[in-house]
RNA sequence: GGGCCGGUAGCUCAGUGGUAGAGCAUCGGACUUUUAAUCCGUUGGUCGUGGGUUCGAUCCCCACCCGGCUCACCA
């Protein structure tokens, strides 16, 4: 193993307890009596009572005065200050403990409990021990010092380690999945996990991953989507279903892409669209709440209100409000284009309608949508999932949420007519051959399965990561996924 | 993929066509109530990689790698 200069001078030192017969690395640890937080909490008490506390975690920062030595020891709850002296601790426990311990190893401390001069809690110490050396120094005594955000994403143990605040991020995602998950099991949802590798992918419009299975010599894909297997859970006969996994999308990389992303799917039997509204608000203001005991949360400075009803607005409102383009006056490609024109607005033409609805919305409304918002009734064409609105054909019963200019949920009353579900993926595979690389596969077995039958159902499909996001004030996806992607470093030999 | 910006000590960053700088960390010394302790001294660099121009390149030019922002595409 090959040491820098800071990581050898700290060999030299583990080599030294070693020499002194004393383990750098032991298996067995003393009985912690406290967290750092523990100890603040109980603090008066203990100054009572002047019992013995062991508390232990990484070496933070040390001030030594020739016979005496502060230090704080920081552990996951927090980080609490020590005081030894030669006195009470010994001449060569104190010098070891000067000497041969660094920033950043792992140590524990017993002792009891005082304050200072001026007034901080902390442990008089009478022994400690070694628990690990650390080989690698901190980046920095001072937290937040770490911060190139290559370096800390490609070293996120580093991170977490030396910008202890960063680790917030993280609990708070696993709290928010928790409490979605405690919503949807109190509603009576089932959680289920559906294949990741797939013969053929679908549900969302994507382009795929690809692998391949030596034994049985099949391509296979990474999925894109739960939702056509979840769909046949709910003609088997389950009321609701839904599944929290990662998706993988071979796509681009930017602030709200990561290639592979956490995706809530929901389905539920017997609902439709509305019904996904009302739960998709009820969950999140639900899960705000449970975290943070408010649902209006701050978002660079723009306080965001979770609390519903959510505004519903039809695409065709949304963007007659915003642009005063009505695309239900303009139902060919060409009369909508011409009214784009006439309304001055700077928007790339698209080959059909349907994707020149999309880009109009895309560039004109979405970026306006900073609260939350449902914005329903999609073109057909961009919905080969959803069942049509009975009084108009050309939409469909769809939504999708937005909050802070971005797209966060979407959801439809399910297509369960076989026979339309059909000609939908024929016009997908159309799409495909024409160049659309991110049209669906026909997928047979699943319109088998709408021919067994499938009950009105609503569908909703919401991107943790970027709800993360938004709970941790977040700009960027990588600071809520713990280890994005990244290309690989330059080869280090 | 396009445009713009960046990569210098372990970390955070200055800087220059002529021997490479600071703070913190490291190392040595002083110090028994410190608070990112303080004080004195010290070590540490293939200046992202590879070419080119030049007497001489970390600096100028070209290509490439990695990252950030942004545009395009998407949850």
């Amino acid at each position: 193993m090959e040491f820098n200069d800071l990581q050898q001078t700290r060999y030299e030192k583990l080599r030294q307890f070693q020499a002194a017969g004393i383990d750098p690395f032991p298996a067995r640890v003393p009985k912690r009596t406290h967290t750092a937080a523990a100890l603040q909490a109980a603090f008066d008490a203990l100054l009572a009572s002047q019992a013995t506390v062991t508390i232990m975690g990484r070496l933070r920062t040390r001030r030594v005065m020739g016979k005496s030595s502060f230090a704080h020891i920081a552990d996951d709850s927090g980080s609490f200050q020590v005081f030894l002296s030669k006195r009470d601790v010994g001449d060569e426990a104190f010098d070891r403990f000067v000497d041969l311990v660094d920033l950043g190893d792992f140590v524990a401390a017993t002792g009891y409990v005082f304050i200072t001069k001026t007034g901080e809690p902390s442990v008089h110490v009478t022994s400690w021990t070694m628990l690990s050396k650390t080989l690698t120094p901190p980046p920095d005594k001072r937290e937040g010092q770490f911060s190139d955000s290559e370096a800390r994403q490609r070293q996120r143990y580093i991170d977490l380690a030396a910008n202890p605040a960063q680790r917030e991020t993280f609990r708070i995602r696993a709290r928010l999945i928790s409490a979605m998950r405690r919503y949807l099991d109190e509603q009576g949802f089932l959680e289920v996990e559906t294949p990741v590798l797939q013969p053929i992918y679908g549900g969302a419009a994507a382009r795929p991953f690809k692998t391949h299975h030596n034994q049985l010599h099949q391509d296979l894909f990474l999925r894109v989507a739960t939702e056509l297997y979840l769909k046949r859970l709910i003609v088997g006969g389950f009321d609701g279903v839904y599944e929290i996994g990662k998706d993988f999308r071979n796509e681009g990389v930017d602030r709200f892409h990561n290639p592979e992303f956490t995706m809530l799917e929901v389905y539920q039997a017997f609902a439709d669209y509305t019904d996904m509204m009302t739960l998709t608000e009820g969950m999140v203001a639900y899960a705000a709440e449970q975290i943070f005991g408010t649902t209006t949360l701050d978002f660079q400075g723009t306080p965001i209100e979770l609390a519903g009803p959510w505004p519903r607005i039809t695409m065709r409102d949304a963007i007659h409000n915003q642009t005063g383009v009505d695309i239900r006056e303009c139902r060919e490609l060409e009369s909508l284009r011409e009214a784009i024109r006439e309304a001055g607005l700077k928007v790339e033409y698209k080959p059909t309608w349907a994707k020149q609805v999309d880009e109009l919305f895309s560039e004109c409304v979405e970026p306006t949508l900073i609260q939350p918002t449902f914005i329903t009734e999609y073109p057909q064409p961009l919905s080969p999932l959803a069942k049509r609105k009975a009084d108009d054909p050309m939409f469909v019963e769809r939504f999708e949420l937005f909050a802070i200019g971005a797209e966060f949920a979407n959801a439809f009353s399910e297509l369960n007519d076989p026979i339309d579900q059909e000609q939908r993926f024929l016009e997908q595979g159309r799409d495909y051959a024409a160049g659309d690389d991110e049209a669906m596969q026909m997928d047979t077995d699943f319109l088998e399965a709408l021919k067994v039958g499938m009950p009105p159902t609503g569908g909703m499909g919401i991107g943790i990561d970027r709800l993360v996001m938004l709970f941790t004030n977040q700009t960027t996806i990588r600071e809520v996924i713990l280890f994005p992607h990244l290309r690989r470093a330059q080869t280090e030999e």
